[in-house]
Order: C-alpha cells, then structure tokens, then sequence
DNA sequence: ATGAAAGCGCTAACAC
DNA sequence: GTGTTAGCGCTTTCAT
C-alpha cells in the first residue's frame, strides 16, 4: 500500500528512506534520531518519528549489525537441563541481558555432547554476538584445556575455571567453596564430630567447589574426612546414597551437593529407620521452592543467581563497550545459609552396634509451620 | 598476519574473497560451497575448504542476513520464571531449534511486565527472526486481545488460545485438560466421592486448561464440584491451601495443579493431622524430579516437554520454510499419569465431627522403596 | 545542525 | 560448473 512495488504478499517492511522521504529529510537524520546522536533539532526529531511511527518503521537489525560491526547481542553457553540452577542462573542472565539493551542467543551444550563447548561457543561466533557468557560449565572429556577456535570477543563464565583463552575472560560466580564450608561449619557447630559429603558430578566445576569446601572445613577444624559418595544431581542418585549411607551408623550429618540429592538421602534413610534430623542432619544446596515445605523442611545454601547474573553481566558489557579499559572486579557474592529443620545436634554417642530411637527433638517436630524464608543467617 | 592491514589488534576477520583468492576462485564459489549448493566440482570444494580452514573464515551472518532477508533464527518469548514447566519447555525447544539448523533468540515477559507480549514480540521482531514461539503465555491485563504490532512471521504458541492475530499462528501443547481429567478419574476409580481442586493462577492458561479438565471430568461423572482453591504454583501458596483444605473433613481427595503447590499441600495436611495418602490422597501435575522421593512419593501427571517442543517446532519451521503450504496438522501429546503413593481409595465414611485415625494402607508405608518410575500408567 | 557518498560481506539473478 | 553484476539497509566519513 506504502510503497508501490505492486506485490500485495507482504508489503515489504519500511526502510530509513520511506521514512526520510515523508519526513522531508535525508536518511541520515533519520539514522541520527534512531541512534540517539546528538545534533538533531527536536522539531525535526519529532517529525521523523511521527514519520516512522506511521509507516511501522522498525530498524534493520541484518544491516546495522553490518555496517557497524557489532550486533548488540550476547551469547549464552547453558547446559540443556531444567535443573534448578542452570536454569535459575540463566533467566537471571536473560533479565539483565534485556536490561542492558543487549538481545540474547542461547545455545545448549549437552552432556557428552561430541562438539560440547566448543561446538557451542563457535555457533554463537558464527552468530556474530558481541560477547559470551558460559554458564556452569562442565569438564570435557578429551577437549580438555583450550578452545580450538580463537574467541575474539569478551567471555564471562559463570561458576568454573577458565576452560580456554579468549582476548577477555571475565569470572562470575564463585564462592560455592565459601558457602559450602558455611554448611559445614553449621554442622560442627552443632556438635557433629564430622560431616559426609554427597557429592555432585565432579564433571561440573560447580561440584567440585562444594566438595573443596566440605574439604577445607574439615581441614580447618581438624576433623576426620570420610570418603565422599559422588551422586549424578539427581534425587534417584541420592537415594541410593542414602542407602549407604544409612547402614553406617557412623554418619550423623551429611552435607549434599544439591537440594534435589538432599531429598533423595532423606527419603532413603527414613526408610532404613533413620530418622533426620533426629538421627541424622542433613543440608541441601540451592534453596529450591520446594526446600522449605518437604519434609523436614531442609537446611540449604541459597543460591542468588539473580545477583551473580546482575554483577557478571555488568562485567561483561562493561568489557565489550570498553575494549581497551581495564576489567571491572568481581566480588564473591554474599553466602546465605538458610537454617531449617533437617539439622539438629547430633543424637547422644552410644556404644556401636546398638539400635535405638532417640528422643524427639525439642520443639522440632513436624507440627512446626515451615518458616516461609525463616531462620536464614547470612555468613560471610 | 594473514591479511596486511599493519594493525596487530584484531587480524580483522577473514571474507569470503579472502577465500576465494587464497583458493584462486571467484567470490560466488566460496559462497555456493558454503551453502552446499550444487555445481561445484569435488575438487574445487576441496580447494575452498582448505582455504577457508587456513584462514579461520567464518561467514558473517549480519550480511548473509541482510542480502537473503532471512536470519535462520526463531525466538522465543517465555515467562522469567525457573518454574520447572517452563524451563523445562525452553530447553526443549533451545534443543530441537539446534538441531533444525536454526539459532535460538530468547526474551522473557516478566508477570506485570507493562510492555509483556507485545514487547517481547516486537523485541524478537527487531530482531529479525524469521518465527515465534511462545511458550506458556499468560493472560495480560488490559492488553486482552490483539499485539499492537503486525506479526509478519510465523507463531507457534504452546499452550494457549491465540493472544492475537498473525499472518500464520500454529498452536501446541494442548490436552492439558485431558490429563487433568486421567488424574481426576484414578481418583474417582479409587473410590473418592469428588475431588478438590488447588488450581493454578488462573491467569495462565496451562492453569486454566487444568481447571478445565477437572471440571469436566467431575461433570462426566456426576460428582458434586467443591470450591475451587486458586494458588500461584509455589509450595508456599500450597500450604497455605492446605491449611483451609485440613479444616473440612469431608475432603478425601485433592488434585493440584503442580507439584510443588502438592508438596506444600500435603506438608499443611500432615501438620493438621491428616495424613497423605491414608486420610488425603494428592495428585500432582509436572512430575518434577523429586516427586517421587518426597513422602508420600507423589502420584502426578508428567508432561512431555520434549515431545511437545519437538512436534510444535517441526511444524513451525515447516511453516517457516514453506509459507505457502497448508500447515501441519498438530497432535494431543499423550496422557500419562505416574501412580505413586500419594493416592489410594478413600477412608471408610463415618460421622462427620468425629475424629479419626484409620489403619494404615495396606503394604503402602514409608518403608516402600518409592518406584523409580514406576507404576506408572499412560491413558488416552 | 544536516546531507552525500561510500561501503559493510554477503546472496541473487543472470550470463558464460 | 563457474564468474559477473547488483543490491540488501544500514553506519561511517567527510562536507557543508
């Protein structure tokens, strides 16, 4: 209807110079109104606009990324899971990617994926993005160490290592050693000679710096360091943890690397008859919703993916529109140990081999309402 | 080092005429062999390879975008939510988008967003993707009815009616009903009188499809249709269900939404004293991971994200890639209801206003090893 | 404060 | 089978 080319399909979006034309000024302007340059009077500013408002003008993303050389977006590694904190952390990314007026690409690595990273790292380049966020990446087999497509863009990983070398590689959450040692400084607190660990996939650098953290606290309080039992993530991998660990009546507290695993173990020592948190205690990790109401409601590590996001991300464009500046420091993001009712005093020392059934504990029973947020204590 | 600009910075990125001099070939070839078009000799595709390989060239999509009109990417627009649904939904999708040979643009609509789905969309559309999907959309305020903007690309909407008109809207993901009502029938079958209903805000459609399906299976079966809880998915607004729902002695059965309100639910139930599944039985919706490893081990419908991402994308790039041609015909994903512990026929009716504890279920405790999968049963 | 001209690196249509 | 010629719709540089 617009512009007569004939064709009635689609007729064919706007470009800059429709909307010059009913301006009555050069295409140029037009790009200077849209760009926010300076040095465009309001009258005329506003006639373009109302110019463009008319046609439906949108502007041609193909052809700026094209002439400028940059594409104003950001590419997002995620591995391809709904677990909770991959997935926490990426719509926390995506938040902030919008908010700073930046598109966003995902691309999923999966496990055991032959091209793995760097399969997903080359796509985004071949998107053209400005810069990259890796996001809780796992250890490749093989592929180990560096990237073989040279990645000139700034990169942000989230929660690892640096897995290669790039012009830029910026760091964002780490400190899962420093709230792991909170959970176990929580146990020994309580009274707990030692605490187990079940571990989450060493694969995943996010596993390997909880099961550091279970380590350095031990260390640092001198405590025995029983053998960890590495689960898969899963509450199924958890279970059949909790089966072992349940015919050891050594164990009074276990810390697991995840919330999802948490349950798991708690199911299967409460089949085995014993009892959390009265026989054992038991912490989570991640805080997801369910935490607060299975049951006993769990003691976990909060996770601030939005924070993590927030801050890395303020890094990264910073990085990407300040080639040459010096990169933004990172800060540990705050540990918050959210106290529930799977963790108690350890049940009093018996001679071994003997069963028994401990006393309920003082006010802790499943008639307490689950404190909505409750109880939670900021460390560090 | 390749090419002599003299600046060191950035070795400027290699263009397709790079590779067709290093490989003694017109322009024209270098691009035909990228796009595996026909008529180029084995030998001559070798050569360009080659070259290509020693140059580290990448084509630059910004102007394989702009000279083709296409950008070979879908976007996706999905609520900011780690809820296990739509995340669940999104990895589906960011997996089969991969494989189609598409990239994967993602915005979020945050609930209360003043922009919500027509910002979103027209952020995809400045974006030039060349199709939509809509993951899980919810009910806007004011905004009810048609996007402001044209929609000149196909959409896929998963899981609701059309939010508005475009020139092809594909629908996926529906027979939400269909498996509220297999729930709601295994507990009729059981015996229970009616079934209660802890809906889901009714502001999503999946709540309201779920809401659907219990009404009209209650209906079939000529039962009394109680009130109607309305919660907002989170395990918090669960007990506080589960609170009201302890209260009224007459309720035997309940259905609720998702897993995690069912979680709460059954918490608030056991505080008040009524235990799942001997007093109360529960069904959930999602068969999240854990579900099975809560206690009671939940019974819950689980949905196919995979499968519904998959068949919904197939038909979107069909249409994306035929605009002429009919669309594809779309398919109800199976029904399938996962039978755990949560469940089991109704106590023996007595006198209202006298409190009870009947007998335990028959080989039904907490000491059953909750069935990895099992028991599960697919209707329809 | 505004405009003219020259590409950005590719694909498309046609020639050979 | 392969090459040539034009743009795609912007941003950039330089004039004015």
């Amino acid at each position: 209807m617009t512009r007569g080319t004939g064709r009635e399909q689609s007729p064919a979006a706007p470009r800059s110079v429709d909307v010059a034309r009913l301006a009555g000024v050069s295409q140029k302007t037009v790009s200077r109104v849209f760009n926010d340059e300076p040095y465009v009077s309001a009258e005329v500013r506003r006639r373009v606009l109302e110019a463009a408002e008319q046609l439906g003008y949108r502007r041609n993303n193909a052809a700026r990324a094209l002439a400028s050389g940059r594409t104003r977006s950001i590419g997002v590694v995620t591995l391809g899971t709904a677990l909770y904190g991959p997935a926490s952390l990426l719509m926390g990314v995506e938040r902030v990617v919008r908010d700073t007026g930046y598109a966003l690409r995902v691309v999923n690595t999966m496990e055991g994926d032959p091209a793995g990273l760097a399969g997903a790292v080359g796509s985004l380049l071949d998107q053209g993005v400005d810069g990259i966020v890796i996001s809780e990446p796992i250890e490749e087999e093989g592929a180990e160490g560096d990237l073989t497509v040279p990645v000139n863009v700034p990169v942000l990983v989230l929660g690892a290592p640096p897995p290669f070398t790039a012009s830029t590689v910026l760091y964002g959450a780490g400190g899962a050693d420093l709230m792991a040692r909170a959970a176990i400084e929580h146990l020994l607190d309580l009274g707990h000679p030692t605490v187990h660990h079940l571990a989450g996939p060493q694969r995943w650098y996010a596993a390997k710096d909880r099961l550091e953290g279970w380590r350095a606290a031990l260390a640092a309080h001198g405590r025995d360091r029983p053998p960890v039992i590495e689960g898969d993530w899963s509450a199924a991998s958890g279970y059949a943890a909790g089966r072992e660990l349940a015919a050891d009546p050594e164990v009074t507290a276990v810390f697991a690397a995840n919330d999802d695993m948490a349950i798991g173990l708690i199911r299967a020592l409460a089949e085995a008859g014993r009892r959390v948190p009265e026989d054992v205690s038991v912490v989570g990790f991640d805080d997801i919703p369910v935490a607060a109401y299975v049951t006993p409601p769990l003691t976990t590590v909060r996770q601030q993916f939005d924070t993590v996001a927030q801050e890395g991300l303020k890094r990264l464009v910073h990085a990407i529109e300040n080639p040459q500046a010096e990169a933004l420091p990172a800060s540990d993001p705050p540990v918050h140990l959210v106290v529930r009712a799977s963790t108690q005093p350890p049940p009093p020392r018996r001679p071994p081999g003997r069963r028994r059934h401990t006393a309920s504990r003082p006010g802790g029973g499943p008639h307490d309402p689950p404190p909505a947020n409750g109880g939670s204590s900021t460390h560090h």
